[in-house]
RNA sequence: GGGCGGAUAGCUCAGCUGGGAGAGCGCAGCCCUUACAAGGCUGAUGCCACAGGUUCGAUCCCUGUUCCGCCUACCA
């Protein structure tokens, strides 16, 4: 039997119990045929990542509802992973290399990623690292990484699947670029913040010189590709207008004055300079007028020759000055004001996103988009909290094809070929020798010479294609080129036999493979035995942050190639924020490492506080005196195991196992653990994680250690054996209840106590969950009397402000015999507990003179207090409280006197009431009697 | 502009089928009682944002208002 230090120490035992747990095999499915599956797959973090509050509160909770269902006898499996994160990650290793000098572009493709996955073996397991300090009970021998080589298998497989049924497609659409990471980015992947910027005002003169008309602009660089200006055809001011030409400034070019529904009268000045090619807008109002679309910015975010002369390779911000200073030379700059607006950035450097149209690939989600929003509806997913519903059938309704590619290199590289040698299937719009692949300029392996230009023309120059593939970057392709999608390696053109084929240089959005993962991860495409135990995955628990990004996505991608549903319900957690209800964001400086909370309050503390707080719905709040609060209670826990152990080590084990035969205290215990395993099993069940918190917190602290342990000390410290051995034997059983059903939450400190209880074999982990058995309400109410004596006898103590070194004698009047044997049997208990040296309960106990009284249910008790007692203070005492229960008593009159309330309240309601009022009159009339006769003693 | 959520004790928040509001922390008083001072006992504190409505009865349901968040679209 081993012996508890005197206090808990998280950091001397966290690190073996889990390295125990993960040796013993205890975090892998049990795989027997008779249990039902339960699964989660985590929200795979990203590789670059390092855990905070977010992962913690995920893994949290993701673990309790795991070791929960392991311990409930399912066959459980909590698949952990990690996702490759592309742009994310391509950044972070880019600016490594920066630091020796070395872009990717100088060492190449192959080499950049070569390196990147040597980064990956030295940092990529940090993360996971971390999730174990969390205790996370992953099954690790199951772990994967989006880019391992089954993950892959399943993303070409999926693209060709989709290709071949034509929902996967090229097009040439405006786009949002991001100019620093040298990718389009989806939708989602842009966010806008609110700026403060300029709004400049500028003249436009007609072409024939009889006027001009003023535009109001924010971008006033994009103008030199303006391809006309729109107003609103209902606008009296500019009709006039419609039809004519422009002279745009700078360029001379002429545009025409249109007429759109789109243009708000209202806004700038009513007149909007129409750029179809960099604001999506004016794409749309140059579609609907036939506009051209004219380039001026490139990928990089510099003017284009199209610009002009002067402006051509001027960043868009340098040529934004520019122009403005030309235009006030020309005095066609009005002016201009502060001008609020939201800017799009992108998600990853948040570099200034910038629109332009390029080739990129899409996935049709139209159809697939339709199912995921009626299994919803059809309840195959319950997403929790309800509220989120609404939500996300609101993006699916409007949801827009996806756009996957990324103009990056790690990642998933689309399978698909090119054929330089290839006439194209359309031909090019001009019908002549263009040819469609384009080199960006890199300089070649002797550094000496520009490698510019089309394949064909590069060609001519006399490079090999090697050195073309190698040296250079593919920027864009045409669609005019015919694509030729494989599952496996192209290495020569399947119409020509040209072996000289390109490989689209483009990798897939992270997303892509993500929205995979609860089925690639299982072993898809292949069929595998865990595929088919554990798809469907049970629950999965994510933050709202990524509905869209992910979860829509890997519904829809459920759907479609495991026709059933990914998970059966989704679990939206809340968003950590810091006390102050701020973001947590480096850039604020207010970012709590979940490691430092580990290291100075313990995992299970940690752990216990994110639960508490994880009330649904609603952003948390995260407070280090609250988790400072349930170091506390961990403590508590310890210490009351303490105290229990001690008992058991002189009393000899066989007392723990002794049948159990529990006297009245013993038998409310047991009753109330019943209740509190009802409660979490209820609420684990509801996703109520903070509620199943607070039943054990309130059960373990405030019914087991403050009333039970405290009852059972005069048996323990008494020389009663028999009494003795069947009180221990309930401490053990409580105890040992208690420490199953926190396991889930705090798993480290259990397994230690669990251990020393029972000698060292055997985890905590092991153990069946409880079930909650039938309660004893005979004995919760029999215990009501012994409880409310204490609780009576302890406040006349206080409010009369007794010595606590005094020893008291107390008189108690009960109603009837029933009420005064329970007392007297529970009397060693109740002396102790108030500190008396004598307790008199009985139906004919009269009241001593100079009492201080407690009127409670069925009972007066009296306490003398001769001497000490200032009758003055006794009688304002009293008096105040026949206020306050007076106070009641009139509302009660009413209500009950109330016949449309008697009428239509249901009985049950006005029972209690009635019943309420009853006992709240009698109390009354007992206390009044008390302070008559005290006035009486007093005059 | 559209949508969602919040407003409850000094602070942070529970309160999910409408029946006179709870916790933790903090505060005040007493106590180092042999599990625990990281503790025990006792106590104080609430126009449940505001105004209407529905109902026998509203913190809870409905409408409006104010103030805070967040999401989303657009902002030329």
């Amino acid at each position: 039997m081993n012996e508890l230090n005197k206090s808990y120490e998280p950091s001397q035992i966290e690190d073996k119990w889990y390295e125990l747990w993960e040796n013993s095999g205890y975090f892998k499915p049990s795989k027997k045929a008779d249990q039902d599956s339960f699964c989660i797959v985590i929200p795979p973090p990203n590789v670059t990542g390092s855990l905070h509050m977010g992962h913690a509160l995920n893994a949290t909770l993701q673990d309790i509802l795991t070791r929960w269902k392991r311990m409930l006898g399912y066959n459980t499996l909590w698949l952990p992973g990690t996702d490759h994160a592309g742009i994310a990650t391509q950044n972070v290793v880019e600016r490594e290399l920066a630091k020796q000098k070395i872009s990717r572009h100088s060492i190449g493709r192959d080499a950049f990623i070569q390196k990147i996955w040597e980064w990956k073996s030295e940092y990529g397991s940090r993360i996971t690292h971390q999730l174990k300090k969390m205790g996370a009970s992953c099954d690790w021998s199951r772990e994967r990484f989006t880019l391992d080589e089954g993950l892959s298998d399943a993303v070409r497989e999926v693209f060709v699947q989709l290709y071949e049924e034509g929902l996967i497609y090229r097009d040439n659409r405006l786009i949002n670029w991001c100019p620093r990471c040298h990718t389009a980015l989806s939708d989602l992947e842009v966010e806008y913040e609110d700026t403060e910027g300029r709004i400049y005002y500028i003249q436009y003169p007609l072409s024939d010189s009889s006027g001009y008309l003023t535009v109001a602009t924010t971008r006033p660089e994009t103008m030199l590709g303006d391809t006309a200006v729109a107003v609103n055809p209902d606008d009296s001011r500019y009709k006039k207008f419609i039809g004519k030409d422009l002279k745009l400034p700078l360029s001379g070019r002429l545009i025409p004055v249109v007429a759109d529904d789109a243009v708000d009268q209202e806004f700038g000045t009513g007149a909007v300079k129409v750029t179809p090619a960099h604001d999506f807008n004016d794409e749309a109002i140059g579609k609907r007028h036939g506009l051209p679309s004219l380039q001026v910015i490139s990928e990089d975010g510099k003017m284009t020759a199209e610009a002009g002369k002067r402006y051509a390779g001027l960043d868009r911000y340098e040529c934004r000055r520019l122009v403005l200073n030309d235009l006030k030379e020309l005095t066609l700059l009005e002016g201009d004001r502060k001008h609020l607006h939201s800017v799009g950035h992108c998600y990853r450097c948040k570099t200034t996103i910038e629109p332009l149209q390029t080739i990129q690939w899409y996935v049709d989600v139209s159809a697939m988009s339709k199912e995921a929003i009626t299994a919803v509806k059809d309840r195959k997913i319950t997403i929790v909290p309800e509220s989120w519903e609404n939500n996300y059938y609101g993006w699916m309704n409007n949801i827009k094809d996806w756009c996957i590619s990324r103009q990056i290199w790690w990642g998933h590289q689309i399978p698909v070929w090119y054929c330089p040698s290839c006439k194209s299937e359309h031909g090019s719009d001009q019908g002549d020798m263009i040819d469609h692949i384009f080199f960006e300029p890199v300089s070649t392996p002797d550094g000496t010479m520009l490698v510019t230009g089309t394949y064909s023309g590069l060609r001519a120059k006399g490079l090999t294609h090697e050195q073309i593939i190698n040296n250079s970057k593919i920027i864009r392709v045409s669609r005019d080129v015919k694509p030729r999608c494989s599952r496996t390696n192209i290495t020569e053109c399947p119409d020509c036999g040209s072996k000289d084929i390109i490989r689209d240089p483009d990798v897939l959005d992270t997303w892509f493979s993500s929205a995979l993962w609860p089925f690639s991860t299982l072993g898809w495409p292949k069929d595998t035995d865990d595929l088919r135990s554990f798809y469907p995955t049970s629950v999965l628990i994510t933050g709202f942050d990524i509905l869209f990004f992910w979860v829509a996505r890997m519904i829809m991608m459920g759907l479609k190639f495991k026709k059933e549903v990914p998970f059966k319900d989704v679990y939206i957690h809340a968003l950590v924020r810091d006390s102050h209800g701020q973001k947590m964001s480096k850039s604020r400086g207010n970012v709590v490492d979940p490691l430092d909370m580990i290291a100075r309050f313990g995992a299970d503390a940690f752990r216990f506080s994110l639960v508490a707080f994880a009330a649904q719905g609603r952003d948390i709040r995260f407070s280090e005196e609250r988790v400072e609060g349930y170091r506390h209670f961990i403590n508590k826990i310890w210490n009351a195991s303490k105290f229990i152990l001690g008992n058991l080590n002189n009393a000899g084990y066989e007392c723990a196992a002794a049948p159990l035969n529990p006297d009245l205290p013993g038998r409310w215990i047991i009753s109330r653990f019943n209740a509190a395993i009802e409660d979490v099993n209820r609420y684990l069940e509801a996703y109520r994680f903070n509620e199943a918190a607070s039943s054990i917190y309130q059960f373990v602290w405030h019914e087991f250690c403050d009333w039970y342990i405290e009852l059972s000390k005069p048996a323990m410290y008494g020389d009663d054996p028999e009494l003795k051995k069947n009180t221990l034997s309930c401490l053990v059983r409580i105890l040992k209840g208690s420490l199953i059903m926190l396991h889930p939450f705090t798993p480290f400190v259990t397994e230690e106590i669990w251990h020393a209880l029972q000698g060292s074999t055997g985890s905590i982990m092991l153990q069946r969950y409880p079930m909650a058995e039938s309660r004893d309400l005979d004995a919760e109410s029999a215990m009501e009397y012994v409880l409310s004596t204490v609780s009576g006898i302890r406040s006349l103590r206080g409010e009369l402000n007794i010595a606590p070194s005094a020893e008291l004698e107390v008189y108690i009047k009960t109603a009837d015999d029933n009420v005064a044997s329970i007392l007297n049997e529970n009397m060693a208990a109740i002396k102790k507990m108030v500190k008396a040296s004598e307790i008199i309960a009985s139906v004919g106990t009269t009241k001593p003179s100079g009492s201080a009284v407690c009127v409670q249910k069925d009972m007066e008790i009296y306490l003398p207090v001769e001497g000490l007692l200032d009758i003055k203070t006794e009688v304002g005492r009293l008096q105040k409280e026949r206020e306050k229960i007076e106070e009641s008593i009139e509302f009660l009159t009413k209500k009950l006197s109330n016949e449309k309330f008697i009428n239509s309240a249901p009985k049950a309601v006005v029972d209690k009431d009635r019943a309420r009022f009853e006992e709240l009159k009698e109390k009354s009339d007992k206390v009044s009697e008390n302070i008559m006769l005290l006035e009486k003693i007093g005059s």
